[in-house]
DNA sequence: TCCGTCTACCTAAAAGATTTAGGCAAATCG
DNA sequence: CGATTTGCCTAAATCTTTTAGGTAGACGGA
């Protein structure tokens, strides 16, 4: 009875490897005592349910995208740190897609609350903070690039944009493009050299 | 012995409704054959297997997401048709969470292409006709704007936005604004009279 | 109306996942 | 070195998935 040494924390790495290996939602607590060569019943120790198991699993990706992200927007601004931010959740869907679909699970608003979904919108204010936008526009821009980052990132994944032959990447650029004219055509005091807001910009917001 | 009158199609529906009760993830062949008041068994005459009825499901879903989008756009163009088109997105996410959440199962490529994924980009690019946007402008945008709202959704429903006191719906109203302007300066022949192309628009594509 | 065929639903059963209850041995700490 | 804690175990109940094969009702043809 040799001790594997379990924890929560380290069934939540391997559950997140398992994830990209197989798939989110072959995620099971059969699967990863097989993996760890326990019986299954052992884990129950250490994580409360499936649910939990995935919970853990969605929390951790949470924190190590955060992680992630933080690194690539250090010491940049603008659209320059706009397209590093989006590179970042790209590139972990790309290279983690298990650990992505776990950081879409449905938590329960506590949960979320606690992990690291804060620091994700913290890092997103912090690239809005170039384009001087104040609120409530900000928490507007602040929920659309988060959508609008996950839902391309998601379609994408599902196949939704192979039936047309462009390539998917210069979509990415086009969108980070548009993104950036976007924002800048809602700063609050805009710059008198560069960038004025764009005439056709409605009076509802602000 | 009484014949219950099961069919895939009624499987598919009955499933949906079910979704909406309790969850997408949570419609299981058994639950499914208990609210039939039949035996397991009898729906693996009908179904496959449990992902064939979760597909099935989706595929259903998307139709009828397809139809409720063509029946909001109809006899609308530019800014009006986009909210609309958006409107029909979100309400249908609102009042069916679980067909939403079955309209996002992961499908096969083949299976998506014969479904009605294809209609959705078909009226994605109707709306963008107002716009004029010439290729490979058009198809970016199609997956900008699939993404954006899914996304945007998908985030709202995850409870993403529940920190904030701004309310979801200005958000909502400011990101379809904001589209509008992003797609008329997207515009290929801008017309002379109204929104012409902001200044700050980048010279990559196009 | 009776017969043959089809099929919708059945019973039975195997295999795997989830979860709980209770036990033994290894680690740990005085 | 002994007591306690803890990590993994066996055992067992429940549920889901899926297959194999059976029965009875529906339906068309004579």
């Amino acid at each position: 009875m040799v001790r594997v040494g379990l924890t929560p924390q380290r069934l939540a790495r391997a559950g997140a490897e398992l994830a990209d290996e197989v798939g989110f939602d072959q995620v099971t607590v059969s699967a990863l005592a097989r993996r760890f060569g326990v019986k299954v019943a052992s884990l129950y120790s250490h994580v409360r349910s499936s649910h939990d198991l995935k919970t853990r699993i969605a929390l951790f990706a949470l924190e190590e995208l955060a992680d992630r992200v933080a690194d690539a927007v250090a010491g940049r601004a603008g659209k320059d740190a706009l397209a590093a931010f989006a590179a970042a959740y790209r590139d972990y869907a790309r290279e983690h897609p298990g650990r992505y679909d776990a950081a879409r699970f449905r938590l329960d608003p506590e949960t979320a609350a606690a992990g690291a979904g804060v620091r994700h919108s913290q890092m997103t204010r912090a690239i809005l903070r170039a384009y001087d936008i104040g609120e409530p526009d900000q928490t507007h821009a602040v929920r659309m690039l988060g959508g609008v980052f996950h839902g391309f990132i998601s379609l994408e994944r599902a196949g939704g944009f192979a039936h047309t032959p462009v390539d998917t990447q210069e979509s990415w650029a086009w969108m980070v493009d548009s993104l950036d004219v976007l924002l800048r055509n809602r700063t609050t005091h805009p710059p008198s050299d560069e960038a004025p807001p764009a005439p056709g910009r409605p009076a509802t917001s602000g």
